[in-house]
DNA sequence: CTGAATCCTAAAGGATACTG
DNA sequence: CAGTATCCTTTAGGATTCAG
């Protein structure tokens, strides 16, 4: 609770998320807040540019369908670069735009807290 | 790529997000990655606790049943806590777990990039 | 006021097969 | 290799109503 400073910053605050769409959190949320998305960021930006069944098998389990359907939603919001690099055998890169790099704070904020969940013993004490 | 010190923690990293449930980012993604939760954690962190009606206002749009979904699931992976204050004219404060605190970061930065996303000229350049 | 129950729709996620 | 096309199941999200 050391956010905001006290006056109009904090009205303002009382606007975005209690608003449509122009809420912050929920503007994120609303980018990558699917299934697959973080996980996908993640590994571009773990792994840099990527090809489509690389990353397939780096985020596993994920179907092409649901992959190429990802890609394509995070394309449209220029997070991510599809890149075609060669005709013949046809070959493509995805890569984050500087969109999607700037994301490394949220994600890798998500993946310590991950982390730390994890390693929880699970508190066996009533919830 | 300043994450992982080195030795067996920075294979594990491969391990981690081709894997199952165990992967932090979507332990994180599956925890907080719906529509609404962020931002109820978002408004929690903000507000402290709240009461149903209090929190309903401060999300706008959201229904009672998904404000009502949301917080038990919250409260199921416990992250939100629900305390009777009074039984008569019957009233209840959600608040943040340790655990949910915990999500400030994560909260946060999604908050920041969600407001510079949102401060962007939105680059008329082709995709 | 608090919030659970019901019902419904849209969309996400997924399995499989097929194409350039 | 890089997807698309179908079809299907699940679930999130929402409107409304009911109950304590």
């Amino acid at each position: 609770m050391d956010d905001l400073p006290d006056e109009d910053g904090t009205e303002k605050l009382e606007v975005w998320c209690a608003g449509e769409e122009w809420c912050p959190v929920t503007t994120t949320a609303s980018l990558i807040g699917k299934k697959w998305h973080p996980v996908i960021v993640h590994r571009l930006l773990e792994h840099g540019p990527s090809g489509f069944n690389e990353l397939q098998e780096n985020v596993d389990g994920i179907s092409s369908k649901v992959l190429s359907d990802s890609l394509e939603d995070l394309e449209d919001n220029q997070l991510v670069e599809r890149e075609i690099i060669s005709e013949k055998p046809f070959r493509v890169h995805y890569s984050l735009t500087e969109y999607g790099e700037s994301l490394q704070p949220v994600i890798y904020a998500m993946r310590d807290w991950g982390m730390q969940y994890l390693n929880e013993p699970d508190d066996g004490s009533a919830a």
